[in-house]
DNA sequence: GAGTTTGAAACT
DNA sequence: CAGTTTCAAACTC
């Protein structure tokens, strides 16, 4: 540091002009940033990729801004359909948390910028160049990252992809079926995620956006050769952190919600239902402090798993409902139980997650029938209507990821091949909302693009796609779809906003009662027996609720259609058999 | 806002 | 592959 900017890249210590070259560093020598005279063998990869790379897209406001929600819950499940999939503004732990968007307070702020001095943002150091996007905004020095250093900036990309293939995916992987330990990943149905290559913190304790596991919202896992880890399940001051900070935010809140729909796959939400970790022994004495790398600790996992068995059936963030209400090491010094703590169960949050694959489903196949132009049009005309029946159809192809991951989480059924382990990441990582707005490196879309967009695609467009070698040209309305994604997403989130404010107001009225009771009757012991009885009608309202909602979401009372595509109510589709059902479950019609 | 700490990336 | 350096973000004051 402490380096002139401006200097030759890459910086030097003892910078001079006598011709003396770069410091023995291969990249520096082999490129030319001044005199853009690189001559670089094309990587054997991208080379079939590289096209003249147009402008990048115009800044989009990411979907979360409109609605209010935090970005991260709005863009992490969800993949810009041009985007890379190997792009870390995406997966990256850095962009996951604190992707373009801020997620404080839940409130959407400014996309992320990067501070770059000596990096000339043409290494990985840059958040920018790492997810593949260019600067735009940023506060960095000497820049390359741009359009107009394109030529440097592909060979940076290309140098970055020759030391490391892998340079430009995802790190973290939801990984229903990994390599490593397959069959580990899944739990009750939950999809897991855990960085693929592992963090190595010593000082933070793995709770500190130091560490890449933590900033992306998992457990550091085998991978991880951390010391001193408490990002584990069960971890006393993992949970603190939770419940200190987290607890009433209505960010996390959200969050946990929307990891509850997506199956917190990857960077959504934070992961309050964690990765857990391979057994790989039985130390189970190990205190949550113990040193060394944090699968020595598993044992511990699958003890607090034990205890706290609610944990990982239910894919509703328990910190919030269940602390206090379970014995466990973490949470025994959690006195706060939420009201909504004997009104949501499990089986709502299945409910939940079954009426969105379901339709998901429903409405990829609408799509699927609906001209691509029309579509957007309709997209648009009915958006300013309101009527949220065109944004479930146009929706398909969120709607197909998501239900990819509520499949994933209830079904478990996906394919094992590691690239498949990293689409549900690539799909579901925030980066895909997060780079909304920010301008996606045509050279970097077209060096990574891969089969990733392709799958998501063709799951949305199955009739629609001719060249599966590249994203960006495989719809004829790209920024069409764009749009309509966007707005699909907005329906959708607004909707199940709408959901959550609906079990805000179940735990307002909850909580009404046990004033009521208490100040009426005076009997604190009957309100509290009373108060418990009238929990359930109102989770059955709830149940049926959650379900309608939703379905109107797509299918509004005036707009149903009537054919089965799309018509079908959710009660009529057929359901996940991963879901228990039950009769209080099953969507009031 | 400046300085420090931290850990990934880059390099030897 | 291990050790060191560089770098920029995260964090502290």
């Amino acid at each position: 540091m402490g380096q002139e900017e401006g200097k030759d890249f890459p910086p030097k210590k003892s910078d001079n002009n006598s011709g003396v070259e770069f410091p023995a560093k291969k990249l520096a020598r082999q490129l030319d940033f001044t005199q853009g005279s690189v001559v670089l063998p094309e990587h054997p990869q991208s080379q079939r990729h590289h096209v003249t790379p147009p402008t990048p897209p115009i800044a989009q406001k990411p979907m979360a801004a409109q609605n209010q929600l935090p970005t991260q819950v709005v863009t992490v499940p969800h993949m810009q359909h041009q985007h890379l999939p190997g792009s870390r503004k995406l997966e990256s732990p850095k962009s996951r948390s604190r992707p373009n968007t801020e997620l404080k307070e839940g409130t959407p702020k400014k996309q992320k910028q990067c501070n770059c001095k000596h990096s000339r943002c043409l290494k990985l150091y840059c958040e920018c160049f790492a997810s593949g996007t260019y600067c735009d905004g940023c506060n960095c020095a000497n820049c390359y990252n741009n359009v107009e250093n394109e030529s440097a900036r592909r060979e940076a990309v290309e140098a970055t992809l020759e030391r490391n293939p892998n340079a430009f995916r995802p790190k973290i992987a939801g990984s229903p079926h990994g390599t490593l330990d397959s069959q580990e990943d899944t739990r009750d149905g939950l999809i897991l995620a855990k960085h693929n290559k592992g963090c190595h913190c010593k000082k933070s304790g793995c709770l500190k956006k130091y560490c890449e596991c933590f900033q992306a919202n998992i457990l550091c896992s085998e991978n991880c050769k951390c010391m001193d880890c408490k990002n584990y399940e069960g971890s006393e001051e993992r949970l603190a952190l939770f419940h200190g900070d987290q607890a009433n935010n209505m960010a996390y809140i959200q969050q946990a919600a929307n990891a509850a729909i997506t199956g917190a796959i990857g960077s959504s939400g934070y992961a309050s239902t964690p990765v857990p970790k391979k057994k790989k022994g039985q130390e189970l004495f190990f205190g949550p402090t113990t040193k060394g790398p944090a699968y020595q600790r598993i044992g511990n996992f699958q003890q607090a798993s034990h205890i706290w068995p609610s944990l990982s059936s239910s894919s509703f963030p328990d910190p919030l409902a269940r602390a206090g209400t379970n014995t466990t090491p973490g949470a025994s010094k959690i006195s706060y139980r939420s009201l909504l703590a004997d009104i949501i169960q499990p089986q709502d949050v299945k409910e939940l997650c079954s009426v969105l694959a379901v339709l998901s489903e429903t409405t990829a196949k609408t799509l699927a029938a609906m001209p691509l132009i029309d579509e957007r049009n309709a997209t648009e005309k009915c958006a300013e209507d309101g009527r949220e029946i065109c944004l479930a159809s146009s929706t398909q192809g969120r709607l197909q990821s998501k239900g990819l991951d509520t499949e994933k989480a209830v079904a478990n059924d996906h394919s094992s091949t590691e690239d498949n382990k990293i689409d549900p990441d690539d799909l579901n990582s925030d980066g895909a909302d997060a780079l909304k707005g920010r301008p996606m490196s045509p050279g970097t879309l077209a060096l990574m693009c891969d089969e990733h967009d392709t799958m998501f695609l063709e799951a949305a467009f199955p009739s629609r796609l001719t060249d599966p070698s590249c994203s960006t040209s495989q719809l004829s309305d790209g920024q069409g779809v764009t749009e309509v994604y966007a707005e699909q997403e907005r329906i959708i989130l607004t909707k199940f906003r709408d959901c959550l404010n609906r079990l805000i107001t179940f735990g307002e009225i909850k909580e009404t009662n046990y004033s009521l009771a208490r100040s009426e009757l005076g009997n604190l012991k009957d309100t509290m027996s009373n108060d418990t009885g009238r929990a359930r009608p109102e989770l059955n309202n709830l149940h049926g609720s959650l379900s309608n909602d939703i379905a109107d979401s797509a299918f509004p009372p005036a707009s149903k259609p009537s054919s089965s595509t799309a018509a079908t109510s959710v009660s009529e589709l057929p359901r996940k058999p991963a879901l228990p059902q039950s009769d209080d479950n099953q969507p009031k019609s």
